[in-house]
DNA sequence: ATCGCAAAGTTGGGGCTCCAGCAGTCATCG
DNA sequence: CGATGACTGCTGGAGCCCCAACTTTGCGAT
């Protein structure tokens, strides 16, 4: 089934790998429609949805006239990378709400990423990542585990940090009734795939698209509540 | 400027427009490429690329060997709209920070879309919505006026639920420091239009597509903070 | 009356081509 | 020597066509 999938896809992941590993670095240019056409042996149709899709992901962008190019400030697009992948336990801040006081302790060290991260955050599996396991506790008893991956720079640098990080999060009063099995993907699926199908009953928020800049506070959370498993996406700047 | 627009742009404008107001319902077939070519007198390629559009944008869903429909379930789109138009003040939860006691007050009252707020809310100009008057204070003195517009069925009941509501605005720290003029658009623009070019210091954080469905509470906010001017789009279920 | 099957219609992937507008580059002209 | 203009390459819009896979429909046979 990898090998039978659409032209254009090959050409998205292979550019989408070259930029994600470094071979393109920001501001490169990504070769013309027709150099891919010739390069991947495809038809023109192929080449330019490929860059479409690209640049719908924000990861190039089209200079008209001039080319496409990879885009600057990547490091903007993970400001806080999250992964959770927890026990089946109500979520602390479900439990604030019923008056009970709930704490949490932790304790981090640096991670490789390795393939299954690097691929789902879109890193080199070399990126060395802030690993943090966490025990939440509601009146002092362990209410559930949790482990998130962050970037190193922008993972938080004190006790106090992180401290006010987790509690924003508690702040959303996000419920983890499941399997929370989740990345923030600041660059998600290709523009034009999976449109969902609400009249086919499946739930789930989804965000496409998320494009930002800025050198100001930005702060922006989505979260997803399927049916019958879910997804928390989050992202903090410090 | 408006008449040598792309001519896929005038399809999508007219199917868009077609379902806003009402005239093709939820679940209602949209007219096949082969039809929209003859209706419209545009190629084949346009008609598609209208089509692909309005899918992306999560107004219509395409069925492999069926056709195109309108979305089911369209009212969960717009769970809460809100729009700012306001006084270049501080936002309270600026100053609850600095110690100071944030309070407000408002009053709400029936009111017509009116041609600028159906345009930009994409609804019918007759759609009756609530529009709520704040005066927000810091230890007593006013800060800030605001007016929001709210679809009636999503408007808080009680005066509670509305002090909740804002509460949890205010919960993410939201500075107002200038005109604050936004729609939460939860079906923005076009998918392949305006790519942001960060690298010419386009300051912007822009949600472009965001689908989501369930029937479970759902929560999502997008705080953009562009370098001069800003705005606020946010969303809440109830 | 019901079942099965074939034909027609539709989407999504893909190919090819043309053109307008823009951006560099390079050569020519004043 | 500097400025102008022509040329080339690129993107994005648009047209037309073919095909595979899938749905729907309607007809014909049992």
């Amino acid at each position: 089934m990898a090998t039978s999938d659409p032209v254009y896809l090959r050409v998205v992941e292979d550019i989408r790998r070259q930029i994600t590993d470094g071979t393109l670095p920001p501001g490169a240019p990504i070769p013309s429609r027709a150099q891919l056409t010739r390069k991947y042996q495809v038809g023109e149709t192929a080449a330019r949805h490929a860059l479409r899709v690209l640049a719908g992901e924000g990861l190039i962008i089209g200079r008209v006239g001039s080319g496409h190019y990879v885009r600057e400030r990547p490091d903007l697009t993970p400001l806080y990378r999250w992964r959770f992948l927890d026990h089946p336990a109500p979520f602390a801040a479900d439990l604030q709400s019923q008056g009970r006081r709930v704490t949490w302790d932790w304790h981090s060290e640096p991670a490789e990423a390795g393939p299954d991260i690097a691929r789902r955050l879109r890193l080199p599996q070399s990126a060395t990542l802030t690993r943090t396991h966490y025990v939440f506790r509601g009146d002092g008893r362990p209410l559930q585990l949790a482990t998130s991956y962050e970037l190193r720079e922008f993972a938080p640098h004190t006790e106090e940090e992180r401290r006010s990080l987790v509690a924003r999060m508690y702040a959303h009063g996000i419920k983890i009734t499941e399997v929370v099995e989740s990345v923030h993907t600041r660059i998600p699926r290709p523009v034009e795939s999976d449109a969902l199908d609400l009249a086919a009953g499946v739930h789930v928020l989804h965000v496409e698209r998320t494009h930002w800049a800025g050198d100001r506070p930005v702060e922006t959370s989505d979260i997803v509540i399927p049916g019958d498993r879910f997804r928390v996406m989050y992202s903090m700047p410090l």
